[in-house]
DNA sequence: CGCGCTATTGAACATGTTCAACGAAGGTGG
DNA sequence: CCACCTTCGTTGAACATGTTCAATAGCGCG
């Protein structure tokens, strides 16, 4: 319903759990979890890759080879206008899938934010085993609207909330994904790129985040690590 | 490659012209064209519904009833919030498909934006042919990968761009959508969806309108219809 | 005609950006 | 191990951009 469920169903991981149970499924399982021909025949075309942060996986522009699935780390959606401008349309973390079926040239860059191991496909591999197995192509169907409606909860952010609210809803988001204890949160990437993401810079990130640890909302630990004293200001500042 | 592209396939025409050649579809063509099963079944299941400028479609938070497809007129996806903030997240032109199959609660609000004529389809009719038709399915994924591409380039706009370059791209929208002639353009719907739409105020876009005219790229032909002065200008402004 | 709605215009104001300076952390080579 | 350098994050002050509020004009409609 708000821009904290972006990440909730990016997940190639859901269809290998051949579970037919409708639960969520927690963001961090990956395809170590296959289960069927479909499932193997994937693992057998993929490979693992490790990527330095900085390091391209897709380039803007150049012709798409792969598509894959996030093991560690995170990944970003970006693109680059003719001045240095950058926007992160996207963050991939764990579980998070990533490239598209069908397209020959890459629409956007795909880049290393952090330390990262990614598992590729090559994306020719990747068609044909969407081509016969229709339940595949049910679940992609199923990522890519989430996919969509993240995009679109995210235009709300960028199209009409200030910079407060932005950076709350980044700890929020943050915080609902729930790495390292209900109350801690720690940024996986470093302040250009969060810029980048929420659509400003990085001396107003500082700055808005500076004040919502002198009011208190939150404590800074080290600069990358923070913990969250008031969760439902927090909240209440995101907007929505 | 760029924001004017946001329109190009929202269309489930494309499935139901049974031509398999890839040639690009014309976003007029609609449920008319019809020649399949599937395409039967999905005609008998819908009906015509005529909207009035902001009559609702859908709204967000409610039961999901329907699926549908734009046969004239222009629709908004839009989301608003606490304060009356409101975000349009998507326009909808002849031949758009909105709606999404498994979603039970509306995450956005669908609105006339223009005196407009529909073709709804139940919810639950459309997710059973879903299932029965893989090339239904397959042509859904297509079309909603086309506007989550669309969605991220319009995060580019709203996250990097200044507000000139936004009105810019949103003339240069109309010019490719190409009705009314190779140099004329029309707006379709207010000032006040347009603001919405560009992440601005209505009060910015006037300007930005004026000073476009002053600057000899449009003419302002009555303040709904303009002239293009200036294509090459104008694609210029619009940032890439 | 007068009402309501939409669009335009001006001026004060708020917000965020830019530019510049500084301090802290981490890596490299002597 | 230290000096040096580069990168990253923070902070301040001037500046640019867009918003808000208020006033006005144009248009369609009863």
């Amino acid at each position: 319903m708000n821009s904290f469920e972006m990440f909730s169903a990016s997940a190639l991981s859901a269809w290998l759990d051949q579970a037919s149970d409708a639960a969520p499924h927690p963001p961090n399982d990956h395809l170590a979890d296959l289960q069927n021909d479909a499932a193997e025949a994937l693992m057998a075309h993929s490979f693992l890759r490790h990527c330095a942060p900085g390091q391209a996986v897709l380039v803007e522009g150049e012709p798409a080879e792969f598509v894959g699935l996030v093991i560690s780390g995170v990944l970003k959606v970006c693109r680059s206008l003719a001045d240095d401008r950058q926007q992160i349309v996207g963050l991939l973390f764990a579980g998070s899938f990533f490239g598209r079926a069908f397209e020959t040239v890459a629409h956007f860059s795909v880049e290393a934010a952090s330390e990262a191991e990614i598992r590729c496909i090559r994306r020719r591999d990747f068609e044909v085993l969407l081509e016969r197995h229709p339940d595949l192509q049910q679940h992609m169907l199923s990522i890519v609207l989430d996919e969509l409606q993240a995009a679109r909860d995210w235009m709300v952010l960028l199209g009409c909330q200030e910079t407060l609210e932005r950076v709350a809803c980044f700890f929020a988001l943050l915080l609902q994904r729930g790495e390292g204890g209900s109350d801690r949160v720690t940024f996986p990437i470093g302040r250009r790129d969060i810029a980048g993401y929420l659509g400003t810079t990085v001396e107003t990130l500082s700055r808005q985040v500076q004040l919502l640890s002198r009011e208190g909302v939150i404590e800074i630990l080290d600069g990358k690590s923070f913990r969250i004293l008031d969760p439902v200001r927090l909240i209440s500042l995101s907007g929505t």
